[in-house]
RNA sequence: GCGCGCUUAGCUCAGCUGGCUAGAGCGCCUCGUUUACACCGAGGAGGUCGGGGGUUCGAGUCCCUCAGCGCGCACCA
């Protein structure tokens, strides 16, 4: 047996080990030994092609890729499905910044002359993520890798789409929807955040009444005057119209009674402006008899329109101090207050979000939604932490239908075709195709058909990604390895992304498509911040694996992280698992110097010490063995890292060195065959945290053939 | 406003259905150039488990309550 260094080179290691498992083949299920029987498979939450991976990349990479090699170990056919995700609006936002750097605009090109550069820019970092993951040691099977623009994706994608559209689970709608004056696009309401601002109401005479509003510039789409039905003041007002001075015209105000008005809200009288104002749209709905239509007064651009007279043209803010100046001028304005209000925000560029009148695709979700709950208080899917799936239920059941229309260039295009010759204001007419464009309309015949130019939002996509990847509905993958056994990511996405996978992947194949979710925390900082780059305190995962190898990354990414909380890492964490790493380096280094004389037949013959030693391991194994399969990694992390450095090393290997240095042969051969099973073993387990030293370690010191990836996890 | 979670050694955290004389890693202190390892070894200091109350033979662990922190959801003009 070869002499090794006093140190462990990982440099030089790590990306020799990981070449040696890709020609082994055993990262595809169908390459592994006939032993491997019972289908497992994790698809991995596919990383956005916009931008390499950073630390919270590495943990999911991390846990994933201990889940696989456990389960391989364990002789499943286990499948981890690599993928990336073309991640729609966030890799248009990443591309125009990109542009805007090289004085360029996407506004000023061609949409496919954009798409194509997204294109090739996303291909590009799909290559640096790939090399990044393997560099991670993550154990994927890269004959499968998918991209969600990959024609079986969209093609399901479009199927979906069209079926769903059949069934009447998609319909076009006219809604206020929140929409980014910056991005000009619609969000659903997940994508928007929610922010404390400091604003002023102002009391605005309005005919006979006063009104209340943070948004005087709204006035010249007002439709109404809301009053509480039981407020007294207002009792004879209601059914009747008054008189209002909007500036550029006078108008008749119809005075409705709607109980949502708080009375003890301003002066308990409302300004109803159904284009600018959820609460203002929904008061609409009920009094439509009463009030007239919305009006817009905004365009797209975030600026007045010829409704609001001479103020046409001007910017929101600004349209709001000149309003409330000549209001002033003119004695409309009684009185403003500070006031301290919520606003909704674009959750990229933290600009106000505008509640815009549009036509948008939507899906009812009410029908999806229902047995996605049932399958997760049914436990047929389960969600760890416990915590997560309250949140889930929650969400669930206050769920709102899903705005999938994004204005966007790069994305999945919407099949849908309007008819121009019989779509009329009142009515469109729409041709769903499952991607092929039709040569006709389905009503008229006609052939004057326009694409909705608009993308699908990304996560409609991705939320097909179970079926969508394993070639739904034959596809062989589909049948062997769907529903996959664990659903591993964020709980930062789990409305975004797990709740719709499992409302998508019910209705499309009538199964779950996951058993298990599993949600880690957000990667923290030493004092518990958030990483950014911005923030400096960003660790990027390649330059600690160059600088303490991958394994050191790995663990120190797993001690100490329970499920669900959000784990901190620093440096001096990682490096003391490199340190670790030296350690299993030297124990395998001392026993390969005290073995010069080992038989690999001796029959042992144990002391009642190594039968204490023997025994006592075998509780160990038991113990690792019963958190993996609890999916407490933390807890087998840190139990095998003081077992091969405090137990095993430190105590076991120090109490034997007197029989290794002794004259009795018996002893010494019998110690020697002890220590060698159990230092195995125990690289064993560890391999599916520290995969590249133990796969190094175990070359060394055992003469299998075969990789320590697929050794049998070693308990009975 | 509604909901969820957290508070255990200087720091980051374990501690499942109550039995702990309360643990780990890092950090700190003392000693040590012993041929596996100084990316090391030997030893050590350090906690009234956020406050208060209750249940129990027994509570870090269960219940109530107060305080502080964090997060999610939310149409108050």
């Amino acid at each position: 047996m070869k002499e090794l260094d006093k140190r462990y080179n990982h440099k030089e290691s790590e990306p020799r080990i990981y070449a040696l498992w890709e020609k082994s083949g055993y990262f595809n299920p169908d390459k592994l030994p006939s032993r491997h029987k019972e289908p497992f498979c994790i698809l991995i939450p596919p990383p956005n092609a916009n931008d390499p991976l950073h630390i919270g990349h590495a943990l999911f990479v991390t846990l994933e890729d201990i889940m696989t090699r456990y389960a391989r170990m364990r002789g499943k056919k286990a499948l981890w499905l690599p993928g990336m995700d073309h991640a729609g609006f966030e890799t248009q936002v990443v591309y125009e910044k990109k542009l805007q750097k090289e004085g360029r605009s996407r506004l000023d090109m061609k949409r496919e002359q954009f798409y194509k550069e997204v294109w090739n820019y996303t291909q590009k970092n799909r290559n640096t993520v790939r090399e990044q993951l393997k560099t991670l040691g993550a154990s994927c099977d890269w004959s499968r890798e998918v991209f969600t623009l990959d024609d079986k994706v969209t093609k399901t994608v479009y199927k979906t789409f069209q079926d769903m559209y059949k069934e009447g689970l998609i319909y076009r709608g006219e809604r206020l929807v929140n929409y980014c004056v910056k991005h000009q696009t619609a969000f659903s309401e997940l994508e928007i955040e929610h922010q404390e601002k400091d604003d002023k109401l102002y009391y605005l005479k309005y005919g006979p009444l006063t009104v209340a509003t943070v948004r005087p510039e709204t006035i010249f789409g007002d439709t109404a005057v809301a009053v509480n039905p039981t407020d007294k003041r207002y009792k004879n007002y209601i059914g009747k119209k008054v008189e209002v001075d909007l500036i550029i015209e006078k108008r008749y105000m119809p005075v409705i009674a709607d109980s949502i008005i708080d009375p003890e809200f301003g002066t308990g009288a409302l300004k109803v402006t159904p284009a600018h104002d959820q609460n203002d749209y929904e008061i609409w709905q009920r009094h439509k008899d009463e009030i007239g239509g919305p009006i817009s007064v905004i365009n797209k651009n975030g600026r007045l329109n010829n409704k609001a007279g001479k103020y046409a043209g001007m910017k929101i803010e600004e349209a709001r101090e000149i309003v409330v100046k000549d209001l002033k001028n003119k004695g409309l304005l009684e009185k403003e207050e500070a006031y301290k209000h919520t606003v909704a925000l674009c959750y990229k560029c933290k600009n106000i979000i505008e509640p815009m009148l549009m036509k948008q695709w939507f899906v009812k979700i009410e029908p999806l939604a229902k047995p996605a709950i049932k399958a997760v208080r049914d436990e047929k899917i389960k969600i760890i932490p416990e915590s997560q799936k309250k949140t889930y239920m929650h969400w669930m059941k206050n769920i709102k239908d899903w705005n999938i229309s994004r204005q966007n260039w790069w994305g999945i295009e919407i099949p849908a075709w309007k008819c121009e010759s019989c779509s009329n204001s009142d009515k469109e007419v729409w041709t769903i195709t499952a991607g092929e464009e039709p040569k006709k309309c389905s009503q008229c015949s006609g052939s004057a058909l326009e694409r909705d130019p608009d993308v699908f939002d990304t996560w409609f996509s991705s939320g097909q990604w179970p079926f969508a990847t394993l070639g739904w509905p034959n596809g062989k993958d589909f049948k062997t390895f769907y529903p996959t056994s664990i659903l591993e990511t964020g709980y930062d996405i789990i409305f975004f992304w797990v709740a719709r996978m499992i409302m998508l992947g019910l209705w499309r194949t009538k199964k779950i498509p996951f058993r298990l979710v599993y949600l880690h925390g957000l990667v923290r900082d030493k004092d518990r911040q958030k990483m950014s780059k911005s923030k400096g305190n960003a660790i990027d995962p390649l330059g600690v694996v160059q600088e303490y190898g991958a394994d050191a990354l790995r663990m120190a990414l797993i001690v100490g992280n329970s499920i669900g909380k959000d784990p901190t890492i620093a440096e001096d964490k990682i490096r003391g698992y490199r340190n670790f790493a030296t350690k299993l380096w030297n124990v395998t280094r001392f026993l390969l110097m005290n073995l010069e004389d080992h038989d690999p037949k001796q029959k042992a013959i144990l002391t009642d010490q190594d039968k204490k030693i023997s025994k006592d391991f075998k509780k160990f194994k038991k113990k690792i063995t019963r958190y993996m399969e609890r999916c407490e990694y933390w807890h087998s992390a840190e139990a095998l890292y003081h077992f091969m450095w405090t137990t095993f090393a430190s105590e076991i290997l120090e109490s034997s060195k007197e029989i290794l240095n002794g004259d009795n042969k018996k002893m010494r051969k019998s110690r020697q065959k002890l220590l060698l099973d159990i230092w195995i073993d125990a690289l064993t387990v560890l391999h599916p945290f520290m995969p590249f030293i133990t796969e190094e370690l175990y070359q060394y010191l055992s003469s299998d053939k075969e990789p320590l990836m697929i050794r049998k996890w070693p308990i009975s």
